[in-house]
DNA sequence: GTCTATATTGCGATAGAC
DNA sequence: GTCTATCGCAATATAGAC
């Protein structure tokens, strides 16, 4: 196998049947196997089983730093809220293993939850409920809002839609062409809801 | 050990260990040293690792048939919202594994995803979705909400305030003498998005 | 850098005594 | 109904050839 290849290949390979059965639902041995390389590799290349879930979830919420860019600075706290929900929304859409290391990491925390997982959510929720703050300061939305509860409300809409899927695919479409539906509908939901009455 | 108590003890015992780390981060051996079985009890009651895993599961979401009491005919669709977000709450503090197998079956799913989860977790949305609809009819809530996004989205919210407590208990308190602010909080921002707005 | 071969440990299941 | 002992297998890790 060509050189840089190996590492890569047992990278995503790694990626995608970590995500579908977990760290303790897969072996090293599937691993290689599928990546068509040697079971050694995975201690040459990343010190053994742990350190490649480790290599897999760093790369995964790497993403989680595009949350800086979505919050300009002086930008409408309401349009910043929109733009989570579009920017979350494509994060699943571009990497659908994304949520299964969230979620599982989340019930069921392997070593690495403190160092990578739990930083790269608090620091998303963190801003959201700034955001809410700020709309709350402004006179924007209802005082009575708690920012860090509806920071939690709305990254639990718009994440649980996607957690649901397997139990709900009956129910709604999950087709990216309902997206932009999606977005109308939980923005609408949201903001009703914390945007101050008109008097 | 006494009759019944063995049986029992490897159901509560594997009910905690399979929680805290997936049907595949556990062994029957570990199970049974906790519970101060044999390792064969396994086998003898539950017919081996994954039955044990089944019976936990079915025991866990028994529950989920309680939505039926929840939604009585007649009661306003408002009120009955309200009271699935305090059977949900409860049901988190009552049993804190419970959102670990819901989770942990929908991001990585066992063989008793169908026969078990799915079925539970579709009744409760879909019992939600036909209230709000029933809500939309009476004119109550605004016409373009869609029935299933706005159940989908109060699901979410609850749900993950308590799926993302490891990530956020620096963040907001998660005691449960803030539950029914959390119920004021949450019934706030999803009504007065979906209640028709006054004219 | 990649492989084969192997060492070592732990797994789930079960036979058979009591 | 519960135990001990053991079977057969698969796990991770690694030594050493190329």
């Amino acid at each position: 196998m060509a050189k840089a290849d190996c590492r890569d290949k047992l990278l995503e390979v790694g990626t995608r049947l970590f995500a579908e059965r977990g760290l303790y639902g897969v072996s090293i041995r599937e691993i290689s196997l599928e990546a068509g390389a040697s079971i050694s590799m995975i201690s040459y290349y990343f010190g053994g089983k742990e350190g490649l879930y480790a290599a897999v979830l760093t790369a995964q919420f790497a993403c989680f730093d595009q949350i800086d860019e979505i919050r300009r600075p002086g930008a409408e706290p309401l349009a910043v809220l929109e733009g989570y929900l579009r920017w979350t929304i494509q994060r699943h859409r571009n990497n659908p293993s994304l949520l299964r290391f969230y979620t599982s990491e989340l019930t069921n925390p392997t070593a690495c939850f403190n160092r990578i997982v739990a930083p790269a959510i608090g620091k998303v929720i963190r801003i959201l409920a700034e955001l809410v703050d700020e709309g709350r300061r402004q006179g924007l939305f209802r005082q009575e809002v708690q920012p860090v509860s509806a920071a939690l409300a709305l990254a639990g809409m718009v994440n649980y839609f996607f957690l649901s899927l397997l139990a709900t695919q009956d129910l709604i479409s999950h087709s990216p062409a309902q997206d932009e539906q999606l977005v109308r509908q939980y923005l609408a939901i949201f903001t009703r809801g914390i945007v101050a009455a008109p008097v």
